[in-house]
DNA sequence: GTCTATACAGCGATAGAC
DNA sequence: GTCTATCGCTGTATAGAC
């Protein structure tokens, strides 16, 4: 069923922007084209499975599109170029929010178990790859830590700011200096 | 008129949980003890008025306790240190979060202007310091970029991870680059 | 200034015709 | 499967008693 991703991405798109409270069934309904009727048809859980199908379908493009790159035999510096430029893709240079963070940030993440589950996920696998790299365990959690927090940071100040070129330049120094951790083999500051 | 700024400082719990739009009178109500004819009696403008006086109040609280300090003759390293200090204080070591970058995802940025002057007052102050410190303008802007990001992610993802102490432990990493800015002289990598 | 009562619009959700 | 009509409820906001 493709009509029914392309309706889930639809509606990504306005919990995106308003978030789950001010996602309102008409928003969505407009948004899809679709009537209330339709929606429930799809989605008999309500905005609650709608909010539940939008999570998993953006877990899973990062999982098919990100972490399975992480996870790969590529050369961990090529899989963390990858990943920056997937992230870039996606959140289309600064111009979109991650619906993820938006959720974590409200009561809505303790709704959502995969809001947990998307970071932890992404967390482990970058840090696995600097692992992979030659760091410690300790060293690699911790660059994965600022890696991911960055860009979430990246998403809100740019959003904030007005300005969608400040997340490629914070983007790119977050690029940096996880190369950087690919070449040191040693250290431990 | 203390009253008011208490009643400002519970109204901002519940924006602060809830978003804007989760926030409804009834629970901002219970918060502050208040009936509705109270609040509206305080607040004339309703909801509006509420959110704005609880940025204002924020904003003036990190004028007074962070970018005051950052604007202050002390040394560079001194008040950016203190920033990261009072930083810390303010999100109880990762347990709260940001109402402003809450705002900012949401469409509510839109709505309140001061969203846009909180983060460019802070963006401003810290690049401002670190220029004293010696810094190039083009250096100094890139790095308090990374920073006021890497502040605001971290909240995010010690939220999402349900992992306060992630927010500590990034802070530190934060402070410890910005004081690598100040003791470096030159460079540019 | 505080409360309770209430107006009325919009919410999520359901029923039922087609 | 799609729509429209409607339910019951909660939302913001206001009126008016005290």
């Amino acid at each position: 069923m493709g009509d029914r991703a392309s309706a889930i991405a639809k509606l990504a798109e306005v919990f995106r922007e308003r978030g789950y409270e001010g996602a309102s069934l008409a928003l969505m309904s407009r948004a899809t084209g679709l009537g209330k009727g339709s929606l429930y048809n799809y989605f008999p859980g309500g905005k609650d499975e709608m909010a539940d199908a939008v999570i998993d379908q953006i877990s899973g493009w990062f999982e098919e599109e990100v972490f399975t790159s992480l996870r790969s035999d590529l050369v961990p510096a090529d899989a963390i170029m990858l990943m920056i430029e997937r992230v870039d893709t996606y959140f289309r240079s600064g111009r979109r929010t991650c619906l993820v963070g938006n959720f974590a940030l409200g009561d809505s993440r303790d709704r959502f178990s995969q809001v947990n589950a998307y970071f932890e996920v992404w967390k482990e696998a970058l840090a696995q790859t600097l692992v992979r790299a030659g760091r410690s365990k300790v060293d690699a959690d911790a660059a994965a830590e600022d890696a991911i927090a960055g860009i979430q940071g990246a998403l809100v100040a740019a959003r904030a700011l007005n300005d969608p070129e400040l997340f490629g330049r914070v983007l790119r120094r977050i690029e940096r200096r996880l190369m950087d951790q690919c070449l040191a083999i040693h250290a431990r500051i």
